[in-house]
DNA sequence: TTCCTTGCAAACGATTTGCATTGGA
DNA sequence: TCCAATGCAAATCGTTTGCAAGGAA
């Protein structure tokens, strides 16, 4: 679930971009209501193809890598190598994902509080038998998708 | 850990790569040795570095191919978007990854089979309330690696 | 001989960038 | 006025592919 409503998290990311000495336009305004409306990581092609109408794809991918730079958005990569973007976590909040390895889709789901501070104790616990200091960690569940299944 | 060592392992890729009606080549053989002797996920540009004498890049890329849909090896991106392998599950055992967000560098780490049932239990229940049918998990512990600590 | 494999060079596709133009504060 | 933002076209870079030559069965 999403950590705030829309009037907010309009709010934060402007104070962002402000700090930034970036301006927050309409062509940024409206990629940024497309990733919140998003049920999960979306990529250029697939948010050219809902404003296809006027907003060139050079454009998109440099509000789209501004929004990256200055915080706003997450950057990963989709199993075919296409960059994938989603709201970043804390304006989103914490998840993880459903991947269906049939079609592709993509999913975010929210685990519980408690399971949540059980994986985090086994990663930090894991990770620092190798002298590595865990910060987070990433979780995609993979399986057959509802849609896929019928 | 790895679940078989390097005789047997090689005879179950020569064997899978016999019925998929393809040869065991020398530059086959080379680049699954490369595969596994990596402690973790290799780019084709990593590999390229290693054997850059003689061993074009197209024709890495057509082994790296060639194995991948063989299922020997599994295909995956880093967070800039590069292609990355490394030996499947079958072959390596399942596994998860310490990935450094200072430097990049991703690890193989194995959680004890106490931790992966948790999990793996988590990740079903979870998947099960979206109607999706959870068939695996890849986990990414992000943090500093004992390198960049230093 | 018949396929599979290899190397080279050319082709591709996603993403980035140079440059001139537009527009907001 | 001034600097950021935009659009277009051209450039990049990792990766893939066509085609002819080399090799094993």
């Amino acid at each position: 679930m999403l950590s705030s409503s829309g009037k907010e998290l309009e709010a934060m990311v402007r104070s962002r971009l402000f700090d930034a000495g970036v301006r927050y336009t309409p062509g940024r305004a409206r990629v940024f209501r497309l990733m919140e409306a998003a049920g999960g990581p979306r990529s250029a092609a697939e948010l050219h193809g809902i404003v296809s109408d006027d907003l060139p794809l050079s454009s998109l991918y440099r509000t789209l890598m501004v929004l990256s730079e200055t915080g706003i958005l997450e950057k990963s990569h989709g199993p075919e190598g296409v960059a994938l973007f989603e709201l970043s976590e804390w304006l989103r909040g914490h998840h993880h994902h459903l991947v269906c390895v049939q079609c592709g889709s993509v999913e975010d789901i929210d685990f519980e509080a408690g399971d949540e501070q059980v994986i985090g104790a086994v990663a930090e616990r894991v990770a620092a038998t190798r002298g590595f200091r865990a910060k987070g960690h990433r979780i995609d569940v993979e399986g057959i998708c509802g849609e896929c299944a019928a």
